[in-house]
DNA sequence: CTGTTAGCGCCTTCAT
DNA sequence: ATGAAGGCGCTAACAG
């Protein structure tokens, strides 16, 4: 590999200048002619700057790392498309690693910054709390931190943002309600948003004046949604229309309805949360919540590089972002 | 950030002592008393290795590229996963960027090496070929290539791990051959390995003494699949199966013909490629063949570390990756 | 057993 | 307008 010292002795200038030549500081100091001998010595050369190097000298390495639970779980592809889209327009590199939601792994990709491997992270916590994040607010690494907004409860000095799931679910309940449903019920799993998005189910029920029926399970998947269901039923409830915590449920939801012999939606009406490609493609196609996963990767990516770059430097933000219901054919 | 100079004059010693003691390079050569004193310094100082400064030194950044069209493709992320697990395995960490499948910007990210910043490549290049890869082959970094193998026509020095797709089609269109379908239909996007599909299909179709039938269409999408299935049956063609060049289209294909009033499998049977997750979920859920895409990011992962260990250092392979028909109920 | 020395490739004052 | 020199944090000979 050709280095600034090899482009220098072709040059016949010094490798200072070349540095200068290559950084645009030549604000008028340095003469054109010498401007193109570089630039002619770097073509010959093939000359690529080593960006490790630089990064070692400036102390940046214009490298961000997104922390998710799980690539294949179809909620995130499109989030890190967004991040990877916005950090690419800024000159940023992107390292993604999944951590199965898993808290010793979470905290283990805070080694990516630790050790100067990364200028800052962005992503999804769902297992730390203030004192696991002050590491990385001492250092000044900035951080964004992705999913509940955890309130008073999380006074950690740094960027949040997140999705209003209470209302989300409240608004998909009361759009059930809204259409004669008189009896619904929400199955959920455990973890991530699934509580929240419960909360809010609840509280469109009290505010109804209608009855509560949920069904938890552990495993928030189309098994999960397909076993939920078949609980809820053979426990005596009869909906007409079923909240599922995310979309992977309520499509095995619809399945263990068919295998009841129910039809969607005219026996009983199905919505989930996500609106995950399979969402759309799925018959009857599931009514659902859009949560505009690539633009929250794309502010978020920006909201870091910002701080990165010192461009936003006050306190740190408690952002929410958008929702939106997605009527299809299941409800 | 605290550096091997603070760990050094904290204990007392050189920082040269406390690197050796670092790396573990201690076979009998440094006391024991003086390894725990590092020990009790670096934690102390919640000393971390400066991974830059270690791979500007080494000139190994333990880092692999992994590049793809895009995440947001459903056939993707269980790849990538495998990748990032094969990878972590070994220490390593990667990079994964999106090309959408253009041509510049497949070599753009050739930069990532050149500039030092991963040590090896691994994905996708539909559109670069030996020369592109040439100056990569004369860095001595090393690439492995997924996707269709280009045979003697592509000679560069790297390796390709590949799905043969020619049989897999010929297998599944076989299959739809022995349950006594005889007109069998086939629609397909342009790109990729559906080409590949294709001649697999005429080769099954002409054994067979049949007729063949395929209609093309510019997008490889569920909208594709739909266009397609609808264009063959209005220029008269009235098949009893189809095989669709990937799960997209043949998801898109079931809402056509559902469209049409005709039932999945009675009246016609239909089949894809990728076992995406979404062909679990449809309705009647979609016969396919499953590529074994986690593993196969597994495999090349695991090439590429051996390359760049030196654990394999013999001439370019060419290794082939196995397939499997997953029936399900379309067909 | 431990310390000295010499860079990896780059940026950045400070001289000239 | 250009060059010399120092150092980012680390590893790896080579001495002692």
């Amino acid at each position: 590999m050709a280095t600034q010292k090899d482009v220098a002795k072709l040059s016949g200038l010094s490798q200072a200048t070349v540095s200068l030549v290559l950084n645009d500081i030549t604000d008028g100091l340095v003469s054109l002619k010498t401007i193109k001998k570089v630039n002619k010595a770097v073509l010959d050369l093939g000359y690529r700057p080593n960006r490790l190097a630089r990064a070692l000298r400036t102390s940046k390495t214009m490298t961000v790392a997104c922390v998710i639970p799980d690539i294949t779980n179809p909620y995130y592809p499109s989030l890190v498309r967004g991040v990877q889209v916005a950090c690419e327009n800024a000159g940023y590199d992107v390292i993604i690693v999944n951590t199965d939601a898993k808290r010793d792994r979470e905290l283990h990709f805070f080694d990516l910054a630790l050790q100067g491997r990364v200028d800052g992270l962005l992503g999804f916590f769902f297992h730390l709390d203030v004192s696991d994040f002050g590491i990385l607010v001492e250092k000044g690494i900035p951080v964004v931190r992705l999913g509940s907004d955890l309130g008073n409860k999380f006074s950690a000095k740094i960027d949040n943002i997140h999705t209003d799931n209470i209302s989300a679910a409240r608004d998909l309940t009361d759009h059930m309600i809204t259409k004669g449903h008189t009896k619904v019920s929400m199955i959920a799993g455990l973890g991530g948003p699934q509580l929240e998005r419960v909360n809010g189910y609840k509280s469109a029920i009290t505010n109804n004046k209608l009855v509560e029926s949920i069904q938890l399970t552990d495993e928030f998947t189309e098994k999960g949604g397909f076993d939920a269901t078949k609980s809820l039923f053979k426990l005596g409830a009869s909906p007409s229309a079923i909240i599922a915590a995310n979309d992977l449920m309520a499509i095995g939801c619809m399945r263990a309805l068919r295998n009841l012999g129910l039809s969607i939606p005219e026996d009983v009406a199905v919505a989930g949360f996500d609106d995950i490609p399979a969402s759309s493609l799925v018959t009857p196609s599931l009514t659902t919540v859009n949560l505009f996963q690539q633009d929250l990767g794309g502010v978020a990516a920006r909201l870091l590089i910002e701080r990165l770059t010192g461009e936003q430097n006050g306190p740190p933000k408690r952002q929410e972002h958008p929702y939106e219901i997605v009527q299809r054919n299941s409800a």
